[in-house]
DNA sequence: GTCCAGGAGTGAT
DNA sequence: ATCACTCATGGA
């Protein structure tokens, strides 16, 4: 079993950086083995103390995926500007944001309006078993996530994946992407503003979908997500002046990533996924 | 039954 | 440009 040794510097949770909401493909399983689906591989891994035991892909696969080549220490140093951001990287130290495969990802978070984790987590493995590759790991069958042709050439089985009105956004972008070569290519080659609006050019991808995207699949750490529990986190203890209403407006959505840009720096996006994975403790 | 969940498209101002 | 309304689905 190949072992990776992380250095002192090299902080890493594993646990915080699969639980974090993230990902959706990741399984918890005994002895504390998860199992997760990356494009068309099976990774099993499991870390104690500063060890990864891992199995299904090569250690430099897991070093990039997981991000490990950051300066992690560094980075939360450059946004730990308050008590608030300070409690939650104490909270959820070693949580890294991963690298994931770009379609998944923003059919994730196209699957991820006004819905919670589980749901989503059920549809993307809906989606994945009705068209995705079969893939057998120890004795158990997984699912690649589907191509977008793959979607396409057979989409009469897209209901059975109960997406609700979500249906025709995930269809009409993947045959978007089907016929759009070298799209991945140009999103990571624009600067953050402009990628955004590319990005939400695709029917179902609004604000917060696409910052989602180029936080988790394109390394825009730049990028500040706000959905409910961000707002509701930022007007407790950065923004009381935000509205109580119960629509985010547009407006407000500027305001709050303005604001989280200017307060945290240029790595705003981890200070958001260290406030969100802080969440339960801010209610 | 009501309310909420990692919101976005639509149509009226 | 900006806002309020509506949109399936599942769990509490």
């Amino acid at each position: 079993m190949p072992v990776l040794t992380l250095k002192p510097h090299q902080i890493f949770s594993l646990d915080q950086t699969l639980s974090c909401g993230q990902v959706f493909r990741w399984r918890k399983e005994d002895h504390g083995w998860w199992y997760g689906v990356v494009e068309d591989q099976i990774i099993k891994i499991r870390q104690i103390e500063d060890q990864l035991f891992f199995e299904g892909v090569p250690a430099k696969f897991i070093r990039h995926y997981f991000s490990l080549d950051l300066d992690l220490p560094g980075i939360l140093d450059s946004v730990d500007h308050d008590p608030i951001i300070h409690a939650a990287i104490r909270r959820c130290l070693g949580l890294r944001i991963v690298r994931q495969p770009p379609w998944e990802c923003i059919v994730s978070y196209i699957c991820s309006t006004n819905s919670n984790i589980p749901t989503i987590t059920r549809r993307i493995a809906l989606i994945s078993s009705t068209f995705g590759k079969e893939i057998e790991f120890e004795g158990k069958l997984y699912h690649a996530f589907p191509r977008p042709m793959d979607i396409d050439r057979r989409s009469e089985k897209l209901k059975e994946c109960r997406l609700g009105y979500r249906h025709p956004y995930v269809l009409d972008t993947a045959r978007e992407i089907a016929r759009t070569k070298g799209w991945e290519e140009k999103i990571c080659n624009l600067p953050y503003e402009e990628a955004r609006k590319e990005l939400m050019s695709l029917r179902g991808i609004g604000p917060k979908a696409a910052d989602c995207i180029l936080l988790f699949a394109f390394e825009t750490y730049e990028a500040f997500p706000v959905d409910v529990w961000i707002r509701r986190i930022m007007k407790q203890h950065y923004l009381p002046a935000l509205t109580e209403g119960t629509h985010l407006t547009g407006r407000e959505y500027e305001t709050i990533r303005t604001f989280a840009r200017d307060h945290f720096g240029d790595f705003c996006g981890y200070a958001q996924e260290y406030l969100y994975a802080a969440r339960r403790e801010q209610v």
